[in-house]
RNA sequence: GGAGAGAUGACCGAGUGGUCGAAGGUGCAUGAUUGGAAAUCAUGUGUACCCGCAAGGGUACCGAGGGUUCGAAUCCCUCUCUCUCCGCCA
């Protein structure tokens, strides 16, 4: 959410954010609602103020006084109930166009409509020339018994899996080797609750836009967090953090859920997209300062390539452009791992910054050493994202045999195996 | 799931219909005192929104939402959360 003063001060930016970033929104509508809104409230508070000073009246007047006045207060309340709840409506309706307008991106973020439009910054390693065909994940997966399809998708459905002997044993190794970095790295670990109220989704920006990519759980009006960004940032929802305490560095590892709504059909093979994932995830709290908040942005990115590394996957890093990037955030890059089996560079990981946008929905704020409030900035990044890792992990490794060989990294978080071969050979 | 207790400002805690944004204490800030500190004394110390160049003014907020009343932190209803006991349980 942004400040409604910003946005009246600077309509164009925000009017050009829309347009760039994709939304279909009317910030004249926005604009109007605002209006009204402080119409109505003028109203509506002149009434209020000489409701209480009638009421203030009331007991200090005298007994012929009295029965005056009482009147006239009652008249007053009926007014006051009568604009009531247009004065709600209004607001209803300003409070819900709020929360669809986008932030502005920061100046360095290319104007753009979809990939095509990013801009590479690096790349990272060398694809591997094979001289053998590779086998993509599928494949690889299903002669070294790691994965279950069939069964998983008999009772649980499309896009379900179940990792099994080493490919669950994968798993855990990365999100551990994810773990133990973040944590040398200065993070604070939580695994947090991946259930949430719509308040949690709200705030960290996910609703109302997107709540179809959410699952409901309707019994009791929770939903299954798409990213351990939702708990990790609601944790500290209606605090007020000193500046003292920032940055606030935390690596959140939960299960993740997504309805993957708008992508019917859509990477359907493998392990890329599916509805439940683990993921290890960085957020950070930090002062609002641009030049700060750049400084973790590069710092989260640089821990993501550095698990990379650990795990001796190609990758390349680029910056979103406008149409790429989400509503709340202000600058987005995507670190692309090399998947031999696509033979392409595919999204395993995405960092962001998304300025005070999350901090004034969740209303969390930062007590500033002038003594002042402010909203702290949010920040976010993967760490590891699990099973889709697998891919380029196991994609990259393989040898001509149908085996893969473990990166160096990997090996004491796998019994200290350096190979992952068919158990029947 | 059953029975009960509770939710007040940064914190503790008073307040059961009227001038309560809320006593008192602690903490914090500033000043006095001191060689310096402690102690002591004095003053100040919430947030959001609206109007205003400002000074300042107004409204709302005592877990949340409704209701009663001229008037609600105080009375009534619903909900949320916390705690205790019983049951169930990984």
């Amino acid at each position: 959410m942004l400040d409604i003063q910003y946005i009246r001060q600077n309509a164009e930016q925000v009017r050009a954010a829309i347009k760039n970033k994709g939304f279909d929104l009317d910030l004249e509508e926005v604009l109007a609602a605002d209006r009204e809104r402080r119409e109505t409230t003028t109203v509506l508070e002149q009434k209020r103020a000489r409701k209480n000073e009638l009421s203030a009246a009331i007991p200090k007047a005298g007994k012929d006084e009295r029965p005056k006045l009482v009147e006239e207060a009652k008249q007053v309340r009926t007014d006051i109930e009568q604009l009531e709840p247009r004065a709600a409506e209004v607001q209803r309706r300003f409070q819900d166009l709020m929360l669809r307008v986008p932030s502005v991106p920061r100046p360095e973020v290319p104007v753009g409509k979809g990939e095509e439009d990013n801009v590479e910054v690096r790349r990272v390693g060398l694809p591997r020339t094979f001289d053998f065909t590779p086998k993509d994940h599928v494949e690889l997966m299903a002669s070294l018994g790691m994965v279950e399809w069939d069964g998983p998708r008999r009772f649980a459905g499309g896009r379900s899996y179940a990792l099994v002997g080493d490919g669950a044993l994968l798993e855990m190794a990365v999100l551990r080797l994810a773990v133990d970095t973040l944590i040398e790295r200065g993070m604070k670990l939580v695994a947090p609750p991946v259930m949430v109220k719509e308040r949690a989704m709200t705030g960290t920006g996910f609703f109302p836009l997107g709540r179809e990519e959410a699952y409901a759980i309707t019994a009791d009006e929770m939903f299954l967090i798409g990213t351990s960004e939702v708990p990790l940032v609601s944790m500290h929802a209606d605090d007020t953090i000193d500046a003292a305490a920032l940055p606030l560095r935390y690596a959140g590892i939960s299960p993740c859920f997504r309805r993957e709504a708008g992508a019917h059909g859509k990477d359907t093979r493998g392990l890329y997209r599916v509805h439940q994932f683990t993921k290890v995830e960085q957020v950070v709290f930090c002062v609002p300062d641009e030049g700060v908040a750049e400084k973790i942005h590069y710092e989260l990115l640089g821990n993501a390539e550095a698990i990379l590394a650990k795990l001796e996957i190609p990758y390349r890093v680029a910056l979103a452009c406008t149409g790429e990037i989400g509503l709340g955030q202000t600058r987005k890059h995507e670190v692309e791992s090399w998947m031999p089996g696509r033979s392409a560079y595919s999204e395993t990981h995405s960092c962001s910054t998304l300025g005070d946008f999350q901090s004034r929905r969740s209303n969390i704020r930062v007590r500033l050493p002038d003594g002042s409030l402010g909203y702290p900035y949010t920040l976010n990044n993967t760490a590891v994202a699990s099973p889709r890792i697998l891919i380029p992990l196991l994609e990259n490794h393989q040898s001509a045999d149908g085996s893969v060989a473990l990166p160096k990294a990997l090996r004491p978080y796998m019994l200290g195996r350096d190979t992952l071969a068919n158990p029947a050979k």
